[in-house]
RNA sequence: GGUCGCAUAGCUCAGCUGGUUAGAGCGCUUGCCUCACAUGCAAGAGGUCGCAGGUUCGAGUCCUGCUGCGACCA
């Protein structure tokens, strides 16, 4: 087997992804025994893979690679969410672009039109995730929308429903206007706004020469206006309390109430009152039993006919702005304000402005009657079961967003008016119901508040109340997240008691962004403690927001987004997966550059490398050989053996636990460190000398250790980087048509290898080497040259060096070393010191003393702080008493080493200036 | 306005439960095509750990305040 000069990812990536597919290594073992079971978050229909899925993805492979090796039945459930407002949008914007709606299609046909989309576009997302290498179960593959997840769907709508957890009532609500549809509280988003505060009289009936002047950000509304509120005890207003104040305009009487609610700071300290179109106001108008007067059509346009029926008031105004949009009613109505001479002032001000999440258009309060979920009583036991730590959120500072949204949590709005989603399992009969249902021409009807729904599984044959058949459904569809929330478990079968629900829930872990903590998570936990009796998932692992170079967050506007695709084919999988475990610290966002990725590139190619030196260094014997451990068993080990076997086990033992503790960063930290600044640069450069007979070892030795090490380094990188530690494992030995890297045993730390004792020696070893490394760069020495080298030390030490003196000659080119205990430093010599041991380069005329000496004044001088901050320590009588004695005796080892030292160095700069 | 988080080398960040001479990657400087790798090798420079207090024998690490930045909620 030849290996290529340099790793080439395209065709290696290529090859094995249908490999480990074809062996069904992705799918769980039968059997029992230890489970690792998740759930993917699952990616939009009309999404494309973006940055934020590639992390997602790629820590979720990490874990599941790792759990697999590690021996667990593991399963991971892909599948894609329907997105109902996304994907209606999605197909009519395609239908707009034919000069087409809805409405003109029917709601049988639109729909029939979506999953003809759903069918052709709609798993771009899923084969995107394949190329990051994703061991997803595909077998399991689901959909939000598929024929088992709707059913799982109407089961937990009508449990939720037959156990008092839902209601439809008439509420003020988000209304998106374009969207033509209500929306959940955490569906808005608040923006800081530029606009306006616009302060309008209301003439008091009584005597139109008095008034009350409010102020407001929105005087549109000011048609759907039924009081104006003061604060009880603002003396400015007490006499208004109770009197009735013409509405501008519309010329209706409304009444001045008194409420604390009013901010006596905030404008004139008069509120206008609109319960139809303001949450607040809607809260008042309860209080104060106002009317509630809704002025908007769907669309958020002038509407006269709720007006007229609510109100009852002229209505000589229509003529101007029915069918008026927000914004035009509001230039419209300001202008009228001010010729009639009603307009006080205007101000500006900013304030918040609530958008839809999917459209920025500006929400409006909206009354109309929605479905809604009880959410305190499930959330009570959905905060219990975090608080005891049946769940865990991971990185734990989440807690407390959990917490803070969860204990103030609202009442959880679920029906959309759109067509694409579960449509709400529930009927209404048309003959006890009929005064409540108004039919519409394309087969939808709207359903007044009071609309008594039979709630069921199936469409009813016959009305439980009146017994008679003819029954309208209900033209709502849940919200998306409704169905996400049962996730956890319907796809693993639920409502069916199936195999899967039964060896695979609670899952394992979910590994999510926070930015669906409250939509998503939340209510997940909620609804598996519902529905499942027990929680959907042990961790929740929250990672970071993937961001620019800048810190910047990734958007198409902004033109800042680096393509996951893109990245993957220039620099390879493995190294953007390793980028991104690098980078993945807990609690941390992400700041991605190409650089860095780079970077990785080049730690993928460096294996690739050792692996051809590896391979190009063993002999058919021991290529050939079942089992090199045991063979490894007949060899006396020399130090650099024992030396690379101990930190190994020193790295298995830290990989696991950074894995276990999702530590990811340190995961691939560990693993860069141990393969590239100790296998490579030391281990392999060691091995060199025995492999040439240097040592007089047996070769195989070295081979069989350089094999082991390997293939050990491949195994713990495999979660990491799958595709280039498969195709060296493959090329470095002969592997059976079914052999995977994925499917071997994930290494495990042997305790007795880890030997301290040899690692402390080879680091005395190699600090030697190193200085007179450092040495030779000083002096600009060429490579090629070989160097005297005298050593001072105490006899053990000198013993020590000396039994390893071809690594001294080979690794810091010297050509010769004597070596001695005691007598005269050489003079006009470089000079460094390791421990115990004074290294000299007597080199005579090369040595430019006053540099040397420069440089030895300034190590001295380093040193000598060193010392002193250590001796002041031990001059504490405090320190002495109270601290640990380890402690104590570790500064006591620290200050004699110091002492030494200096000593040496202050010798070596003694002889420097004498003459030769 | 409320809550939370962050501030460590030129840049991006590690540093878990307080005790190493504060680390890594990239970048930078110097010298090398040394028979696995120039996607490389060797060596080096660079930090009063945001500021001010406090707790402690001892603080980058714990507490308080301040400054700056960010996020979430209202």
């Amino acid at each position: 087997m030849e290996l290529a000069k340099a790793y080439t990812h395209k065709e290696v990536e290529k090859k094995w992804y249908p490999y480990w597919i074809d062996r069904g290594y992705f799918q769980p073992g039968p059997g029992a025994g230890r489970y690792f079971s998740m759930v993917i978050p699952p990616p939009n229909i009309t999404g494309s893979l973006h940055m934020g899925h590639a992390l997602n993805n790629t820590l979720q492979d990490i874990l599941c690679r790792y759990k697999r090796m590690d021996g667990c039945r593991v399963v991971w459930v892909p599948g894609t969410d329907h997105a109902g407002i996304a994907t209606q949008n999605v197909v009519e914007r395609q239908l707009a672009e034919e000069g087409l709606n809805r409405t003109q299609l029917g709601r049988e046909k639109f729909v029939a039109r979506v999953w003809a989309w759903r069918e052709q576009a709609g798993n771009t997302i899923l084969n995107q995730l394949k190329a990051l290498g994703v061991s997803c179960d595909w077998s399991r593959e689901r959909f939000t929308m598929d024929e088992g997840l709707s059913r799982a769907v109407r089961e937990a709508f009508v449990r939720l429903w037959q156990d008092g957890f839902l209601y439809r009532a008439e509420r003020l609500i988000n209304w998106c206007p374009r969207c033509r549809t209500a929306l959940a509280d955490i569906e808005v988003v608040h923006e800081e706004t530029e606009g306006h505060l616009w302060y309008i009289r209301y003439p008091l009936r009584e005597d139109r020469s008095q008034g009350l002047v409010v102020a407001t950000t929105r005087p549109e509304t000011m048609l759907g206006d039924t009081a104006v509120a003061v604060h009880p005890e603002d003396r400015r207003y007490q006499r208004f309390i109770g009197k009735k104040v013409e509405l501008p305009i519309v010329g209706r009487e409304i009444v001045v109430i008194a409420d604390a609610f009013v901010d006596r700071q905030f404008g004139t300290g008069a509120l206008k009152i609109t319960p139809g179109h303001d949450f607040n106001d809607f809260e008042i108008g309860e209080k104060h039993g106002l009317k509630k007067v809704s002025i908007f059509d769907a669309e958020a346009r002038i509407d006269p006919a709720p007006f007229v029926r609510e109100a009852g008031g002229e209505v000589g105004w229509l003529g101007r702005y029915q069918g008026k949009d927000r914004w035009e009613a509001r230039k419209l109505i300001v202008e009228e304000l001010k010729e009639r001479g009603l307009l006080e002032k205007i101000e500006s001000y900013r304030h918040a402005l609530g958008r839809c999440y999917r459209c920025q258009t500006v929400v409006e309060p909206y009354l109309t009657p929605q479905w809604f979920v009880r959410a305190r009583p499930l959330a009570e036991p959905a905060i219990e079961v975090v608080r005891d730590g049946r769940i865990r959120i991971i990185p734990e500072g989440w807690n407390n967003s959990y917490f803070a949204w969860m204990e103030n949590i609202k009442d959880w709005c679920i029906s959309r008016q759109i067509w694409w989603g579960h449509q709400i399992p529930a009927w209404y009969c048309k003959s006890c119901d009929a005064d409540h249902i108004v039919e519409s021409a394309h087969g939808d009807c709207m359903l007044l508040p009071g609309a008594q729904p039979i709630v069921q599984r199936e469409t009813p044959s016959r009305c439980p109340r009146c017994g008679r058949d003819g029954f309208l459904r209900d033209p709502d569809v849940l919200d998306t997240w409704f169905s996400s929330a049962l996730w956890p478990f319907s796809t693993l079968g639920w409502p069916e008691e199936t195999a899967d629900l039964q060896s695979f829930y609670p899952t394992s872990v979910l590994v999510t962004g926070f930015d669906i903590l409250f939509f998503w998570v939340a209510r997940m936990i909620m609804m598996g403690l519902k529905l499942m009796r027990d929680v959907p998932f042990r961790d929740v692992y929250i990672h970071a927001l993937v961001r620019d170079p800048e810190g910047q967050k990734m958007s198409k506007s902004k033109g800042n987004v680096i393509d996951p695709l893109e990245v993957m084919g220039r620099y390879g999988t493995d190294a953007f997966r390793f980028t991104l475990a690098s980078l993945a610290a807990m609690g941390r966002d992400i700041r991605l550059s190409e650089e860095r990725i780079g970077g990785y590139q080049n730690f993928v190619n460096k294996l690739w490398n050792a692996a051809r030196f590896v391979l190009l260094n063993l002999s058919e014997e021991v290529r050939s050989e079942k089992d090199p451990w045991a063979s490894l068993r007949g060899h006396e080990l020399n130090l650099t053996d024992r030396w690379i076997l101990s930190r190994l086990n020193v790295t298995v033992q830290a990989v696991r636990e950074a894995a276990d503790g999702y530590r990811y960063n340190d995961f691939a930290h560990h693993l860069y460190q141990f393969a590239w600044h100790e296998f490579c640069d030391w281990y392999i450069e060691m091995s060199k000398l025995a492999l040439s007979g240097a040592l007089g070892e047996d070769g195989r030795k070295t081979q069989r250790i350089l094999l082991v090490v390997l293939e050990e380094i491949l195994l713990l990188l495999h979660p990491l980087m799958p595709f280039v530690t498969e195709e060296i494992w493959h090329g470095l030995r002969e592997r059976k048509p079914e052999d995977s890297i994925m499917v071997e045993p994930y290494p495990r730390p042997d305790p007795s290898r880890v030997e301290p004792e040899a690692e402390s020696q080879v680091a005395f070893l190699t600090d030697v080497i190193r200085s007179v490394r450092n040495l030779r760069a000083e002096l600009n020495l060429q490579p090629a040259t070989e160097v005297a080298v005298i050593l001072f030390a105490p006899p053990e030490e000198l013993a020590f060096l000396r039994a390893h003196e071809p690594y001294l000659r080979a690794l810091a080119r010297a050509g010769t070393v004597d070596y001695l205990t005691k007598g005269d430093r050489p003079r006009g010599a470089a000079a460094a010191v390791v421990g115990p041991v004074e290294i000299y380069l007597p080199l005579g005329d090369l040595i430019d003393p006053g540099e040397e000496r420069r440089r030895l004044t300034k190590e001295l001088s380093k040193l000598e702080q060193e010392l002193a901050r250590v001796q002041k320590k031990l001059a504490n009588q405090d320190f002495l008493a109270k601290a640990r004695e380890e402690v104590v005796q570790k500064e006591r080892e620290k200050a004699e080493q110091f002492e030494e030292k200096i000593r040496a160095l202050s010798r070596g700069l003694q002889r420097l200036g004498e003459i030769r």
